[in-house]
DNA sequence: ATTATTTACGAAACCGTTTTCGTGGTTACT
DNA sequence: AGTAACCACGAAAACGGTTTCGTAAATAAT
């Protein structure tokens, strides 16, 4: 643009402070540093100067050196869900406070999508990833190599056991078990519990929680059937319509995920269908306003926040000791079952 | 782990091609390149080699030649916000068919914390800024001085109309308008408009489309006040439960963002004021499960997930013509107002 | 006085790319 | 035959930093 208007546009570099000083570029590169083989002086020559010139270094420059970048990727299948958002307001506090930078990428439920995603990760962009993976089975290779290619890799919530890494999780199995048991107890007869179609581990969990439940109170399992529904709105709509209406319909449902239960309770409101008296229901959720819908919801909440900062927190303390590889560990954070009207 | 295994680890660079093939650095990344200057079988070769050896170029290198990272950031104030989350979602999907990379900073309604980001961002970690600004006023010198130093700036919805560039926003005026007409039309004769503190141009333009249909209804004004309401969450829900209990008290709230509605409706829900009998309700809101509420709620719905895309797309075709300058130009997509139950 | 050490700085290599510029060897034109 | 034009490749500079090493001068140790 102007020349003479200012140094400082489109940002100057240390070889512009070098030859303004009259210094060598290693000479700068030191000051700034704060090395000790730097004269007091010649170092508040310097760093006036640079301040002056609003000086900042690249940190992609610098990043080549020692390999990193000091951004981190977090990997998840959407972010219209209260629980992502939270683990995502996690992750970033985490990052934050570490100087970190945190890129976000959306698998929306696709295995191709998240192959693509994991694929572009092994160019060497981020330090390291955080995911919460579409599938269990989708991607091992994928992940595997990223993972020995020197990018560690830390799960959460959607947990992929396959590969010896940290992992951070909800207690699954048990809140589907307290769940269950709390509707048994409200006198439910004939509950369906709600599951996503794959082979997610968390909902593998749940499912069995809730199945021990029916089991260990000697109820028919028969009549309390597990209900496997797609990432398809209007598809899973129409399946749990269905469900509703047949006969001997369930007078309980444990809706394993977010969408789920949202779903669940546009049919009931749809169908007229009355919470708690036709039909008592619990979520999976981490909504804020469970507490607004008509009726309440009865929920398992998870530590959305916790959960994300303390997997940010594992990845970025191994990056800072330059640990590629994470030691195979499950840290569990208890969810949360609150009672509220829908179990009435 | 098994050392004999492959090569990749760690990524190979082009040097170490090079010196496999016993060729110069530059064939191997002309050859990369399909450069005319390289013969088919050495391209051959070249290929077959990356290929096996999974090479990919560093992006953070290659950025160090024509100064850009194909990063770009978001900053917003949170994302527990199911509007910036469905902007985040059409941010991303915009990036992802352009080769961009999505970076998120959460300001937390903190001027403080957003002059730190948008100072951090000056590094030239990104190529691009999207922002939701926290106030009008905050941090004009810092936004100015990331604009002018070649950083180019989008606004979406909180926008900052003091720098020259490109932004997307919603009929604010319009849809407070309707809304508060809406109300009229139900019959109520005490309104009050639920603002956010600060100098968001949002917030003005909305309360300003709020009292333009008070006067043109020819409504008592002083009947029918704006009340100003902080972030703080307790002090808030304090500051609604005495405007819902003083004598007088409204029969019609309009909320200017999602947060004051769901505040709104746990007041009424606490103080068990019966919507819309003794007060209907309206919210600026992008909640996909308004209807789910007790009562479903009427909605101001932006075209969240459009705007997001709008405003990304604005700056990554900017981007991509290594203009680094935008247009002064506000792209406005309209809200909806949706009625349900709670204005009855 | 001689050697050893420290001080304060510069030269240069390096990180992984891209790009410009040479250059030796063919092939094509007149 | 002489020059022009290409062809296929390599050397080196550049991007913006960091880091290792070298070195002249000043100071300290013997």
């Amino acid at each position: 643009m102007n020349p003479n208007v200012f140094y400082g546009k489109m940002g100057v570099t240390i070889k512009q402070i070098a030859a303004d000083l009259k210094l060598a570029i290693s000479t700068v590169s030191k000051a700034l540093s704060d090395s000790h083989e730097i004269s007091p002086e010649t170092k508040a020559r310097v760093f006036e100067y640079a301040e002056r010139m609003e000086y900042k270094p690249n940190p992609y420059a610098s990043g080549l050196k020692d390999n990193r970048s000091r951004n981190i990727a977090v990997v998840l299948p959407e972010i219209a869900d209260s629980f992502f958002a939270s683990a995502i307001d996690g992750i970033e506090a985490a990052a934050q406070t570490k100087g970190y930078h945190v890129m976000i990428y959306l698998t929306h439920e696709d295995a191709q999508r998240e192959h693509a995603i994991i694929s572009e990760l092994r160019h060497r962009r981020v330090d390291g990833v955080l995911i919460s993976v579409v599938s269990n089975s989708s991607d091992i290779p994928h992940l595997q190599g990223l993972y020995e290619h020197g990018v560690p890799v830390v799960f959460f919530d959607r947990v992929h056991t396959a590969i010896d890494t940290a992992n951070v999780v909800t207690n699954d199995f048990d809140s589907a078990y307290s769940a269950a048991s709390l509707l048994i107890r409200k006198g439910c007869k004939r509950i369906t519990f709600l599951a996503l179609r794959g082979d997610l581990n968390i909902i593998k969990d749940r499912t069995a929680g809730y199945l021990k439940a029916i089991n260990d109170h000697g109820i028919d399992t028969q009549l309390n059937p597990v209900l496997t529904c797609g990432h398809q709105e209007d598809e899973t709509m129409t399946l749990i319509r269905q469900r509703l209406t047949q006969e001997d319909s369930p007078d309980g449902v444990i809706c394993s995920s977010e969408k789920l239960t949202t779903q669940t309770y546009s049919v009931c409101h749809r169908l007229k269908i009355s919470i708690p008296e036709d039909i008592k229901i619990i979520g999976f959720s981490h909504l804020p306003i469970a507490s607004l819908l008509r009726p309440s919801l009865t929920t398992v909440t998870q530590p959305a926040f916790e959960m994300g900062r303390t997997a940010a927190t594992l990845l970025l303390n191994a990056l800072d000791k330059k640990r590629t590889i994470l030691k195979k560990e499950s840290i569990v954070l208890p969810s949360m079952l609150i009672e509220r009207d829908s179990t009435g």
